[in-house]
DNA sequence: CCGAGGTGGTTTCATATGCAACTATTCGTC
DNA sequence: GACGAATAGTTGCATATGAAACCACCTCGG
């Protein structure tokens, strides 16, 4: 974070002029991103995920019958993206893919066995490291944060 | 977001699970996504910017002398992704880079006068929508939001 | 001075991603 | 029922990105 005493060139102010540190799109990418980069480090190192594989992991802890498309919904990201991560986790046998009964098209996610070991360890230690990243909010102000987001997340709903 | 009615594999509580949308990192990510999209869109379509030119840019607006180097550690971007960004906008002649005279492998950044012209369009718009974005909040509301997002980021140099 | 090591910046290469085209299946309408 | 539109998912392709190699250039110890 460009703390004050590291630049010399010191901020300006006035029209024409953007104090990014005072635009929520960019102090929310910049806390999103480094908060990201963690935790991909942590599950990258240990269990050899990427973001988009941990993501289906925890939506197949959340709920119990997925499908791609669903997991496209919930986390936004491509289907192609989707297709990928679920292929992978597939090939190390932590999630199986069978064509549903009712509709051919769709494809039924289930964790097998060692995806739901690997997500009782992987998940105590995300948890872990995000009580120590919110240590130093308080109950009340946790709470409004998550709150103050929703709002923004409903907000963008309405203007997208 | 994944709102109840969406989902009939209703979502699961309990050990070994994970309730994405109490889990910070995830909600904050959701979120910054989100942003980023809606942005990205729309500098993108209006003026051929992406994510990376339009940083350099908006740190240009913000401190008149900057270089890679400290373009890279105010937006936390790759050197390279710094580099390209660069080039792209002194290709369009939106920046200028001129080899420093006390250190010939720094370059100096600065804006030509179509850059600030095309800022001037550029930023009320972001403010703009900025605004919108965050018009259901009260001023109480924001001021806390950007302050515990303050907090959290100290906290993950911390413990980084 | 001179050489070793550090630093700013660019380039190369492998990979991850998004978009678009494609396949297979289902649904709606006649 | 049968055909055209929609939908779930995969694959091919172009691009954006990050890591690492690389290229000046500076600096510090001798």
């Amino acid at each position: 974070m460009p703390s004050g005493e590291e630049h010399q060139g010191v901020p300006q102010q006035g029209p024409g002029r953007l104090d990014l540190n005072q635009f929520l799109p960019y102090r929310l990418n910049r806390l999103a991103d480094r908060i990201s980069d963690e935790l991909e480090r942590m599950y990258a190192q240990r269990y050899d995920l990427n973001v988009a594989q941990w993501r289906v992991l925890a939506w197949l802890s959340h709920c119990d019958d997925l499908t791609a498309k669903k997991v496209c919904t919930y986390t936004n990201m491509d289907k192609a993206r989707v297709s990928r991560a679920v292929q992978a986790l597939v090939d190390r046998g932590l999630v199986t893919r069978t064509p549903s009964a009712r509709d051919q098209r769709v494809h039924d996610l289930h964790l097998t066995r060692e995806g739901a070991e690997l997500l009782s360890r992987l998940i105590p230690e995300a948890q872990e490291w995000e009580a120590e990243l919110v240590a130093t909010l308080s109950a009340g102000e946790y709470r409004d944060l998550l709150n103050a987001m929703g709002k923004l997340e409903r907000q963008l709903e309405r203007i997208g």
